[in-house]
RNA sequence: GGAGUGGUAGUUCAGUUGGUUAGAACGCCGGCCUGUCACGCCGGAGGUCGCGGGUUCGAGUCCCGUCCACUCCGCCA
């Protein structure tokens, strides 16, 4: 037998029972006559007291224990000595009220020298992916996996509740051109032929709905291949959620009563219902970004009427093209460095601003190249509108209506980080952005692209404009739902009538005959009793990393890629053997760099 | 593809204006220690300062190139 409990279980009530523990040496501190070691399992530790006068061969082979060796201890739960004089508890452990005293232990295991100290959270991060599975032991990414196990298991247990069935989807599927990159399969049966991976289950879900499922779900890892970030990896999981005969309000409902779950389950912590909503013209609006952080207020205010008439010929050129003139106020923030500032132009200037206006309120003086221009009258106004007090600093954006929003928005996020405004890791703002446009018209390309996916439904009362050609004011009948500024998923509802979807294809430049070639399955689908739907799709790797208070996904990914895509410890991609290439009808053109069997 | 920050002992870092033999902490090795829990004390080993070139009497430090890591922009329907 390898234990009788696990290493987080015993306490004073168990005093006196013979037990066997097995797990990891955490730590030892070797007294020369007794030695304790903390030993360690997935549940926490228990320490254990090695004498020379219970077993002298055991405490004298204890002397070399190394940290992560595994060792078995048998010998017998005592109560730790506390009196006036002495107090050997440990108020720090769950366990630390006991001990075990060890008769006899024998080394499952021996550990080399460790490459870098599991106790010390400052570790870089390609040496802790060099050697996950030591990275791993640390209790911090205990916490995570089990977190993200957690969440998992009260996302499937609400949404069996709610009636809805997990159905997987193909890994092997067809690459559609529209979106991310995908990852290609080479099809050895079909020489020259390739599957992709799925980006999303996007169509499958959908056929499902057709199929009369109702109501789909699926934990489902997705595939895109672009440049890694600390929230992105190439392969990724999602929450996939569709339904039938839903309005976007009832799959809102749902993601609410999910994420509360979720966050009750794993956390404790309760989120407020109704989640707020704002448009996207009033997210953009008020906070220049479709993912606003709502932990901190410094919204964005708009000042067309203060200067219609100014005198400073950037505000005035801005609002007389149509444009707007707007800023925010970052309060108490005039001690500004000026490579600060530097830095939030540059920011400003990367964004399509021309520059970034700002006063700095000090000693009861405006200090400011801009302020000259400006009427005792428009200071009052913006006193009132910005409630301008000592200590304020104020940023300007006059540009067009978009442009200036989001410029601000990003000198907003920067500011507040360089406030440290979001230090409490307790804070959960959520919100739905709804009311999306519908397409976007890339100049560059000259053509119209979806901004969320070509099967997004437009808003019933602006199907007139899509006939009419009006393309830039159609909405879609689709949501994001943002938590702390980060985008945990999205969804709409679906077009289900071949005709309407037919239709979007043309509007994006999809030929008929690229129509048949790639989604002809879905058209078809649809002639046969589509019925109405919609659904959504969250981010599990995001939502997870927010509940752990991690800055990185790659902190709850067992086996993350780094940002390149290599996974340090397999040491994959890697070059292939000629065969396997051959058998696949490949061979590579890579100049210089010829692939070699490795 | 672009920008920023970093790369010095096994690990995390310091290293002044370019100046003698490149330091600290933890870890490692040896010794001592019977109540510690970041145990303590004594001693020791451990370095191609990412790599290549340049400037200089002299480079961890300055310059150029390059590789690697992270963050951000582009990209991610």
């Amino acid at each position: 037998m390898y234990r009788t409990h696990h290493c987080n279980e015993l306490r004073i009530t168990h005093a006196g029972e013979e037990v066997c523990l097995t797990g990891w040496v955490d730590s030892t501190r070797d007294h020369g006559g007794v030695i304790f070691v903390d030993l360690r399992d997935r549940e926490g530790i228990t320490q254990v007291v090695f004498r020379p006068e219970e077993n002298a061969e055991a405490a004298e082979a204890s002397h070399h224990l190394r940290e992560e060796d595994i060792i078995r201890v048998q010998g017998h739960v005592v109560q730790r000595l506390r009196t006036e004089e002495v107090d050997t508890e440990n108020p720090n452990l769950a366990t630390g009220k006991i001990e075990v005293t060890c008769a006899t232990f024998d080394v499952l295991s021996k550990a080399a020298v460790l490459p870098f100290q599991l106790d010390r959270d400052h570790t870089h991060e390609d040496t802790r992916l060099r050697h996950r599975y030591l990275d791993l032991r640390r209790p911090r990414m205990t916490r995570n996996l089990r977190l993200r196990h957690n969440a998992a298991k009260a996302t499937r247990s609400y949404l069996d509740e709610q009636g809805f069935i997990e159905v997987e989807t193909p890994i092997l599927s067809k690459s559609t051109p529209e979106g991310a990159r995908d990852f290609l399969v080479p099809a050895r049966l079909t020489p020259g032929s390739f599957y992709a991976l799925p980006q999303a289950p996007q169509q499958y879900k959908q056929l499902l709905m057709v199929a009369g499922v109702e109501r789909y779900y699926q934990i489902a890892r997705c595939f895109r291949d672009e440049d890694l970030r600390s929230d992105r990896q190439l392969e990724f999981t999602q929450i996939d959620i569709e339904a039938s005969f839903v309005t976007s309000s009832e799959i809102r409902d749902l993601v609410e009563g999910l994420l509360c779950r979720v966050f009750h389950e794993t956390l404790g912590v309760g989120l407020e219902r109704p989640f707020l909503t704002l448009t996207h013209r009033e997210a953009i609006d008020r906070f220049g970004i479709d993912k606003p952080d709502l932990r901190f207020g410094m919204e964005i205010v708009d000042l067309a009427d203060v200067f219609t008439d100014s005198d400073f010929k950037v505000f005035r050129g801005a609002l007389d093209s149509g444009g707007s003139v707007k800023a925010i106020n970052a309060k108490g923030f005039a001690s500004i460095t000026t490579g600060q500032i530097e830095r939030l132009t540059n920011l400003a200037l990367e964004h399509g601003a021309k520059g970034l206006a700002f006063i700095k309120v000090e000693n009861g003086a405006w200090k400011s190249p801009i302020v000259k221009f400006f009427t005792e009258t428009q200071k009052s106004q913006l006193i009132q509108r910005l409630n301008i007090e000592e200590g304020d600093l104020i940023l300007f954006g006059a540009d067009r209506w978009r442009t200036a929003c989001e410029v601000l928005g990003r000198v907003r996020l920067e500011v507040a980080s360089m406030l440290n405004l979001l230090r409490d890791k307790d804070d959960w703002k959520v919100l739905w952005v709804t009311e999306f446009p519908l397409l976007d018209f890339d100049p560059a390309e000259q053509k119209w692209n979806a901004v969320h996916h070509p099967f997004t439904r437009p808003l019933a009362e602006d199907l007139e404009k899509l006939e009419a050609g009006d393309y830039e004011n159609v909405r879609s009948d689709a949501y994001d739902i943002v938590l702390n500024g980060f985008e945990l998923g999205g969804g709409s509802i679906r077009i289900h009538e071949p005709e309407l979807q037919r239709k979007m294809f043309s509007i994006l430049g999809v030929t008929e005959e690229q129509q048949e070639i790639q989604f002809g399955h879905l058209l078809e689908a649809f002639r046969y009793g589509a019925p109405p739907h919609g659904g959504i799709a969250l981010g599990f790797d995001r939502t997870v990393m927010l509940l752990a208070g991690e800055d990185s996904i790659r902190e709850v990914i067992a086996f993350p890629k780094n940002n390149r895509g290599h996974d340090l410890m397999s040491q994959s991609p890697s070059e292939v053997d000629p065969r396997q290439l051959r058998d696949l009808y490949l061979h590579s053109t890579l100049q210089g760099k010829p692939v070699e069997s490795s």
